[in-house]
DNA sequence: ATGAAAGCGCTAACAC
DNA sequence: GTGTTAGCGCTTTCAT
């Protein structure tokens, strides 16, 4: 196996609880001699000593490290945010590891168990949709932990999340402001909390412009598995037989297809069908016509996220008021609406 | 702290080493009675026990975990490649930890060195341009790792890669198919020798379709902060200076804001100036016109490196022969070329 | 100033 | 069949 202290403090000629606490940075508080220090580092160097975290970790009771459950890496948003909370958390001297749900809510149980049993110093979760009673049961952990993107409302937790309500209704009265009256919206088959309530906005924003809600015109496509076939007959019903004027993509996966099919059916884009998306993509503003969407404050959900964490961790109070945080969208219009 | 085995242990009224073997699985392989069993279980679930890992790693000297070093989680090759490395994985029964590294040997280094610490099983490394003397020095450490999409040919190790000289050649020869002469490449400004590569490939393509290779033609860019400035002005100078025909994009991160210059230029894509870009895009096939790419066999790459780096674990053998593999690019023809 | 020893939670060899 | 115990590599208290 690999060298350890002990191997160190052979070489050195010293115990080795001197070796630990001369290569923990101690050494001149606690006395040691200059020579001791200098045989020691010495010896560590020669031998290419490198410490057990695992060794440490458990002796210490902490690991230094945060556990980012992603949703899905290949998320452009969710990326994004692994990115920016990585480069927060090396701030304030954390390592992130980033694991993956898959969108899977036993995936997502077993990889928070992954990081509880490796005694993570804190969590952030990209929860998925029916983990409910594992977030419940995580507040009885020690464990300070904070929910991105998707929350459960009724449970007291630290969260970070968008204004989904407001940029919903922004994102819909936009629309109707630029002489849109039937206006479709797309979301998905799916529980997430922070899905209705962009339900709740868009229909707020007609509700307040005097248009009628129609159920007919909101689609919810399956979650995980969106077929370009079915999203092209939906835009294509939508447009034929249901008469509408404009669209509102409530994330970025649905969009992407939507856009697809309404090129392919060759309608034209604002004046047939106008389009806003939530959540911004580097390539919306290459399209053409560009396309109008909703972008997020990526950067500082994940600034905002660590800060709260960290403090948790650092200030370990078990009766600490949770942290509830809520950033807005901002509307970035472009050639599509 | 939390729920420990003894604690189980005392509750079912039993020894610690008799739960140990119990909640491993092992309890009736080791003849503990029915009766025992069940009590064991019982209290463990009563008191929610949960094996601490690092007790458990340190002991054990695996953790059943593989460590992934991503060079930038936002690179969609690498979050694509990411995602299927840990479905594969999984597949194996490993948990995939992913860790970035910014593009920065410091940060690469530093990152291989806390999965070192904490004993990973096995390493996948998306390496920096500049850590040969890393990868030299981990050949020395008892773990198996795996470099993909970059690599160091001078050192032995296991890798797996796309053939990037073909993949460029192929690019180029398809634009001179085109009927293009005047071809021009961008690349970075950066020590990767996958990049040195597709610089070959597309000099080799030239010379083969006896075409003088122009130096003119080549540009690099900064690697880590490409400006949309200065984009575009290459891509004018190319144009109106350099009379050139065609550019071959060796890499999306030159491409895209590539295109943005072409299109702000007002050049006719492709008859002014055809288009190919390296690595495919879910977005390629909705701009106009539709971009032609060199496509990645991304899952591959990722089921290949998981079982050469899986096989390296299970048969632990210093002296084994180490592994290279590479594979083929797909160019997909659409309308920029 | 330095070292010996206990112990973090677990597993596995060995008693009984 | 089940329990006792040594020890993985480290930190930390307590002697000296």
């Amino acid at each position: 196996m690999s060298v350890t202290l002990k191997d160190v403090a052979a070489y050195a000629g010293s115990g080795v609880s001197t070796v630990s606490v001369v290569l923990n940075g101690k050494g001149v508080d606690n006395r040691i001699s200059e020579e001791m220090i200098k045989r020691i580092y010495d010896a560590a160097e020669h031998l290419n000593y490198r410490p057990n975290m695992l060794a440490r970790n458990l002796r210490r009771g902490n690991t230094n490290i945060i556990g980012f459950v992603i949703s899905d890496v290949s998320n452009p948003f969710f990326n994004k945010l692994a990115k920016h909370l990585e480069a927060e958390a090396l701030k304030y001297g954390y390592q992130l590891f980033v694991v993956g749900s898959d969108e899977k809510d036993e995936r997502c149980i077993e990889v928070i168990n992954v990081f509880l049993s490796l005694k993570m110093d804190g969590l952030i979760l990209a929860a998925t949709a029916g983990i409910e009673k594992k977030i419940k049961q995580l507040r009885n952990h020690e464990v300070p932990f904070l929910l991105v993107d998707r929350y459960f409302p009724k449970i007291d937790t630290n969260y970070v999340v968008l204004n989904n309500w407001q940029a919903a209704y922004d994102a819909t009265e936009h629309l109707i402001k630029k002489g849109k009256k039937r206006i479709s919206t797309f979301s998905y088959e799916t529980k997430f909390f922070h899905m209705d309530e962009r339900m709740k906005g868009y229909k707020a924003a007609l509700k307040d412009n005097g248009i009628r809600f129609n159920k007919k015109l909101v689609l919810k496509v399956p979650f995980l598995d969106i077929k370009e076939e079915d999203m092209k007959e939906n835009v294509r019903f939508l447009v034929e037989d249901c008469n509408i004027d404009a669209i509102f993509f409530q994330t970025n996966r649905t969009a992407i297809p939507g856009i697809m099919a309404l090129y392919e059916l060759e309608y034209k884009i604002p004046d047939k069908v106008a389009i806003v998306c939530f959540d911004d993509n580097n390539f919306f503003k290459m399209l053409s016509p560009k396309i109008t969407s909703l972008a997020q404050p990526i950067e500082e959900i994940a600034i905002e996220s660590v800060r709260i964490l960290i403090d948790e961790i650092k200030n370990k109070r078990v009766d600490k008021q949770k942290s509830k945080t809520m950033f807005s969208s901002r509307l970035i219009e472009r050639e599509s609406s």
